[in-house]
DNA sequence: CTGTTAGCGCATTCAC
DNA sequence: GTGAATGCGCTAACAG
């Protein structure tokens, strides 16, 4: 059995009200008892437990997060960050899976909140609005999303991507991306639009709508593929390489998100890195000033980072792309 | 303001006592006052605090994870796994990162403790034996670990995965581990050795002891690579297609795990993988069981189950390795 | 059979 | 400077 409040006090022939004082240094007491009690603290490992102190100070010292998909390869590197961010703080994580579900999410939403957390993190499923819940709430996703939200600056990450590959020299990219309907996606899809200066050239793909056949495309002139995950950069790196092709002599693949693997692969996979503690960090704070009441800071865009590895290098010199053009028709594999 | 029990009971006029047995169906209540309690609680949408409940049964209906790294690539599936379980269970999950530091692992489970968590399942930091603590546990992690332990049968999946590549015709492997003192790989690579049969021969290596030249040992006459982990498998495949073999063409890649990517990659991944659900379920039941002071089972072993796809095929037909092995001597790059 | 009182562990009044 | 009383929300044990 935990030793609780009381016993410290029977033990000293105090008062529980005492011991408390002279733990949390609130109330008035002398400095004699308040090392008798640390002593005593110390000695027998006292620590004040949670419900009782949840449900008397009406917090809990436990965070929400509630993820679409924890077996997203992305989130290992969010949740370790928040894990982080929040032990900083003396805040404990309770995690939730939504599922991509809408419905299970406002499940997961109730939940958090019949448990007492005294906040919640959320990434929120694809299309969901996260509605006004009774607790301090932050989102992390796309800078779209109205109200409390940190997010990587996804948008930029997508300009620097393209602007990186045109120092580069490369002239026609292929943008590949998942689904439109992903706020991040479609943000990083744009960014990298935003970039196209002129003289360069890119044809968007979206992989909901079939796979296109990259071999051709780059036989065809381009001469690098931006793929707005590390997971289908990976795809199509190892489908170019085992098709012949040089990465990143021919073509350089270029990917978001720096997961896992990324480094690990040979070559490596340059990538554009969210900031995961920094996000983490803002994420986690704006709740603890939610819970003060204090005045709140604007929406937060935090910077995503490139990361250069060897799926990258200078396009290669002029090849003869005009005769191999008028080949054979799609022929998606 | 979330509506409380009490206000339930002042606006039916009962006692708060009798709101509670009317919803728990352990006091006996009128049918009629069931009734319309029911229907208030509906009304408002009322829903049992934790932290009171908490506070009064002892029970949180929360359970801590306790990971070594968070990061690792692992977690995701295991991690998912883990809280859909215990949301069946009708438990949260609490998660901690000891960032394999056995220090910061005691110091996680205190808190746990401290939080209220009703029990605890721990994936251990290497060489760490997980004392006894006044909680309900269960450690999952290689067999062993001595104690209440649900986990992959890592040595049968060794043994699986050697097979299998004798089976193709395979005579030549080389093992790939990361580290001796994880009691996963040195288990898995256990299993490897215990299924060398006549005419099979195997040479280990440990990535912490260097990098071995693969591409030598392939030329060598190598014909498989059997890694520990689908992480090391993909390096070890990006680098022999890289270096111009053909997977599995000239040479087979085996790993462990089924990582995310590795359904994605080109060719896909030969894994084995670990049944996540069933240790998931496994562990949470164990902790559940233990709070009910039921009869427990006996430590589990999960077996592992291998899925096969295109990165391993037929060995090579004989290829002239003889000529080729006294060359230079080992140059460990 | 029904409904009420008591107290879980803690922090906070307010008397002393 | 210290301690007894109070109540957070809930339910197990008890009285009606």
């Amino acid at each position: 059995m935990q030793p609780r409040l009381k016993e410290i006090a029977k033990a000293l022939g105090v008062s529980t009200a005492t011991v408390s004082n002279a733990l949390s240094g609130k109330g008035r007491v002398s400095e004699e008892t308040r090392k008798l009690v640390i002593e005593k603290i110390r000695e027998v490992g006292y620590r004040p437990g949670g419900p009782g102190r949840a449900l008397r100070t009406g917090r809990s010292g436990v965070l929400g997060l509630v993820l679409p998909d924890i077996s997203n390869p992305l989130f290992p590197a969010l949740a370790q960050a928040i894990e982080t961010a929040a032990e900083r703080a003396g805040q404990g994580i309770l995690i939730a899976d939504s599922h991509g579900d809408p419905g299970a999410q406002s499940e997961a939403l109730r939940r958090m909140v019949q448990r007492g957390a005294d906040g919640i993190i959320i990434v929120p499923c694809r299309g969901t609005q996260v509605s006004d819940l009774s607790l301090p709430a932050v989102v992390i996703d796309s800078a779209v999303t109205p109200g409390n939200c940190v997010c990587s600056d996804h948008r930029q990450g997508g300009q620097v991507a393209v602007e990186y590959l045109q120092q580069l020299g490369h002239r026609t990219l292929v943008l590949l991306g998942q689904s439109r309907r992903s706020l991040v996606q479609s943000d990083r899809v744009a960014g990298m639009q935003d970039a196209l200066g002129p003289g360069l050239r890119a044809e968007t793909f979206w992989l909901e709508d079939g796979t296109p056949d990259l071999a051709k495309l780059v036989r065809r002139g381009a001469t690098a593929i931006v793929a707005t995950s590390d997971l289908h950069a990976l795809t199509a790196l190892t489908r170019l390489q085992g098709a012949g092709f040089s990465v990143p002599g021919d073509v350089s693949v270029l990917g978001f998100d720096d997961l896992s693997f990324s480094a690990r692969i040979t070559p490596g996979l340059t990538t554009l890195a969210q900031n995961m503690p920094d996000i983490a960090t803002a994420a986690v704070e704006h709740i603890l000033l939610q819970l003060e009441n204090a005045p709140l800071p604007a929406a937060r865009l935090v910077p995503m980072e490139l990361v250069v590895r060897g799926s990258t290098g200078p396009a290669p010199a002029e090849r003869p792309t005009r005769e191999t053009r008028p080949q054979q028709g799609d022929v998606t594999t």
